[in-house]
DNA sequence: GAGCTGAGTCAACATGCGTAGACTGAACGC
DNA sequence: GCGTTCAGTCTACGCATGTTGACTCAGCTC
């Protein structure tokens, strides 16, 4: 026996995997209503009736959860990205992975992890010492990026390895992009 | 006076570079055939007989120009990532710019781009020495990659600087991946 | 100059999509 | 128990898309 509401929160949060995963696996564009409803073993005239609109499922379902404050001394700094790097590396975050995947197709997505990138990019700029601090987040950036996308996405040579290995080699890089070493300031 | 061939040519080439355009901008999916005769001020059912289908046609728009050999010493090495990069993130490479941004949602064109990029990876392995060096190239791929997505496609913060600048910060990065510091071998 | 070829235009097609609305039946409140 | 609500299903609409084929007319071959 199964109370309505139960029921609807399990459809609901069946509809919303499945929206995570073929929005991440296939982008926006060719992620269909029909698919997601099929997948989640339901109706489109469903998914429709409780998110409103395929916009409005994937904006749900591709919103990037928040990491944690990064502060402290540079030093910290490079240790709060490392541990946010590994994460990211290990596990496979479906909304992310979402969000990556769509972005470059999908205004909307670009405005989602642009928003959820400058916003710690902004963090790490403002207590890193030197001129040059906003271009040294950039790349930090990048590099974040570039090591998600290549890993999860693009399935880049050599990035299938296990992420402390991936981190022996790309957290000496986080540490010399937060120490200043370089140009004058 | 055109004669039909200059003709043909003229039109032909007009397509492939609005096509290069719209599908760097928008994507595979969001290009229609019809947006793409209409910026080259010809019409659907042209661009259909000359280049077959929508799909021929962003194989001949999305073509990655071949970067030159990468040989020589680890230094060697660093020095053309750093020229091929300046480069990259010097110009806007049309057709690498498309490839790319449909990549994330058109299987075809990652696979042209994973080719393009393995290729080079596999240059860059083999002459550097460790066991990690499969490994290494990779976080060079990553790198090389999330700082061309990062300044062309996304428009990360202070990646908008001058190449040179960009350069001074990540140039350095080059080579620690390629000098072997690390870990045992 | 006659006949042919091929560049360019236009209208139509089949398909797949997001979405809306009617319908059914079981859980709910009284 | 009875009327209401709401999860779930099915059908259909309107639209945009890739693609096709017929048509026109200027350049080409002989």
């Amino acid at each position: 026996m199964t109370t309505r509401a139960e029921q609807r929160q399990r459809t609901e949060a069946r509809i919303l995997t499945a929206a995570r995963r073929l929005f991440g696996e296939h982008g926006y564009d060719r992620t269909t209503i029909r698919a997601v409803a099929a997948a989640a073993d339901s109706d489109p005239g469903l998914v429709m009736r409780y998110f409103g609109s395929k916009e409005k499922l994937f904006a749900q379902a591709a919103t990037i959860p928040p990491d944690g404050p990064i502060e402290g001394s540079p030093a910290q700094i490079a240790e709060l990205l490392r541990a946010g790097l590994t994460q990211k590396l290990a596990e496979e975050p479906a909304a992310a992975l979402a969000a990556l995947r769509a972005m470059f197709s999908h205004p909307e997505a670009a405005e989602e992890v642009r928003a959820a990138m400058t916003g710690q990019q902004r963090q790490v700029a403002a207590q890193l010492p030197g001129e040059d601090a906003v271009l040294r987040s950039g790349v930090i950036g990048a590099l974040t990026l570039g090591l998600v996308i290549g890993r999860h996405l693009v399935r880049l040579d050599g990035l299938d390895a296990d992420p402390e290995e991936i981190l022996a080699i790309a957290g000496p890089l986080l540490t010399a992009l937060t120490d200043t070493a370089t140009s004058a300031d």
